[in-house]
RNA sequence: GCUUCCUUAGCUCAGUCGGUUAGAGCAUCUGACUGUUAAUCAGGGGGUCCUAGGUUCAAGUCCUAGAGGGAGCGCCA
């Protein structure tokens, strides 16, 4: 048998009048009583290859399992196309039906599914022209991810998914146990006994790599993690999973300006390896998903991000609710905006992404680092951390990232503060004890970058198989 | 977790004030058409109106409860 050729070659391909072989799955087949156009697709692009089959070589009983979603192998002559619509075309003169789709019970059709719908078959959505786009762009997007750390000089270092520790802050947690749930252990003070559990103690899946992070990135210098995240947070919203993919990038003897020009750099180069790489699965979103999306990416590459220290956030929102502006929640000097306030300075004061610095130290995590030089609210220092959160239009808080404390005592004294139990984490005191440094990172969630960059409205639709409250299906 | 909206044919949706046999487009099937490309044209088949109660002479329509889904908010990435 003549040697398979992937649908995007052969659509490029020179080679007419030579024999050819593609395999796929049929997406259509129309046709009148002489002609029958076979629409055919392998996923290697969005685009499909017609196949001609004239009929008096293959009667219609030979093509009747040739229907939408059966998978075939089409033998045939390469030639320019009759038809408009495509330069290349095969002359069917072999086919082999692999695998039949029923009709009447073969869920994907030609058009009209619904992103929910879909999402009831999720095990089948990668068929369709929008899946597949976004998929083949995911995976774009992960290379463009370990491209630009690479070629920077940072390492891919793995941090466990298993952890002891309990303490980053940043979510519920899903505990991970072989004890046997109907018939708990107890110690005499009415608590869980875990000393026989696997790892003799209580393990949960990590809601962050960034502490071990840290271990790496004050030994190796500047390292990244990629990999699986998980919060047990009961969040129903198109934003949220609670098993997503996260990248957490740590760089010893960083500080906030060079925090923010990585976080600026990094995303700006994610975006165009879009623009560069995905161009065909690109202008199908941009056609059915997003009428404005490679405008909107085009944009942000050329767009400088605004540095936006909080104290000054808070004074333009106040600024806009003197002038009429209406805001459900207060925003006074110390509250946490709300996701309006952000939209507004965002998509409305500002139209282009912000990079919000220095909050009170109050609302963001322990290990922020505090600033002394900032003059701060009404003058006085020391009330404000350096964290850097990246503000994206459509979609809100895409990066959380901070300048790291590097100070044994101050951290201690915040870790007291807030009552962090740190009984199991000296491990991580340790980094601030031995030859402490200097070092700042950030954590991108990375369905919400495949969020911005495909356009799709919901995050369940940018993950092969989204994990939420209620749902773990296929 | 809170608020709110939705659930009618395989899919996307109409369905008026509670009133005769529940409709459309697409899909599917049959036929027509000498090359289509979201093909087109003609015709046919296809219904547990989410589930369980209730109100009523009469419920897809009103009420209660439940299930499933969406959106907004909170938490965050």
């Amino acid at each position: 048998m003549l040697q398979r050729t992937e649908i995007k070659d052969a659509l490029q391909s020179k080679q007419i009048g030579q024999p050819i072989n593609v395999r796929g799955w049929v997406r259509s087949r129309r046709g009148n009583k002489n002609v029958s156009f076979i629409a055919l697709n392998d996923g290697s692009t969005i685009k499909t290859i017609q196949i001609v089959v004239d009929l008096e070589k293959f009667p219609e009983e030979q093509l009747k399992p040739v229907t939408t979603g059966a998978c075939i192998s089409a033998t045939g002559i390469l030639v320019e196309s009759q038809g408009s619509g495509q330069a290349v075309e095969i002359q069917l003169t072999e086919l082999v039906v692999y695998g039949t789709a029923d009709v009447d019970q073969y869920p994907l059709q030609k058009k009209g599914l619904s992103m929910e719908y879909l999402r009831t078959i999720a095990h089948l959505r990668p068929r369709t022209n929008t899946f597949g786009a976004v998929f083949r762009i995911r995976h774009h997007m992960a290379m463009a991810i370990h491209t630009y750390f690479h070629e920077h000089g940072y390492f891919y270092f793995h941090t466990p998914l298993i952890t002891a520790s309990d303490c980053e802050g940043a979510g519920q947690m899903f505990q991970v146990t072989t004890k046997n749930l109907y018939n708990l252990k107890k110690t005499e003070d009415g608590k869980i006994d875990y000393s026989d559990d696997f790892f003799g103690k209580q393990t949960s899946l990590t809601v962050s790599g960034q502490l071990e992070g840290e271990l790496g990135a004050t030994a190796l210098g500047k390292i990244y993690t990629f990999g699986p995240t998980f919060r047990a947070e009961n969040s129903n919203t198109p934003r949220h999973l609670a098993e997503f993919w996260m990248i957490e990038p740590e760089v010893a003897f960083m500080d906030i300006d060079e925090l923010m020009a990585l976080e600026e750099d990094f995303i700006k180069f994610c975006v165009k390896w879009a623009l560069d790489n995905c161009m065909d699965d690109l202008e199908f979103l941009n056609q059915y998903v997003d009428k404005g999306l490679i405008e909107r990416l085009r944009s942000v590459i050329a767009s400088d991000f605004v540095h936006l220290p909080y104290t000054e956030g808070i004074r333009i929102l106040q600024e806009a609710i003197q002038n009429g502006h209406k805001f459900e929640f207060p925003c006074e000097w110390g509250d946490d905006l709300a996701s309006e306030h952000e939209r507004y300075l965002v998509e409305e004061h500002f139209k282009r992404p912000v990079i919000m610095t220095n909050y009170p130290k109050a609302i963001k995590a322990f290990y922020m680092k505090i600033d002394e030089q900032e003059s701060g609210y009404n003058g006085k220092s020391g009330q404000t951390v350096q964290g850097t959160d990246v503000l994206f239009p459509q979609i809100g808080e895409i990066i959380g990232g901070s300048v790291r404390e590097e100070s044994y005592d101050k951290l201690m004294a915040e870790i007291e503060a807030r009552h962090i139990p740190m009984k199991d984490m000296t491990w991580y005191l340790d980094t601030r004890k031995y030859g402490s440094c200097p070092h700042a990172g950030f954590g991108l969630g990375f369905e919400r970058l495949m969020l911005f960059v495909t356009g799709m409205q919901n995050i369940r639709d940018v993950i092969p198989f989204p994990r939420t409250p209620k749902t773990a299906e296929f």
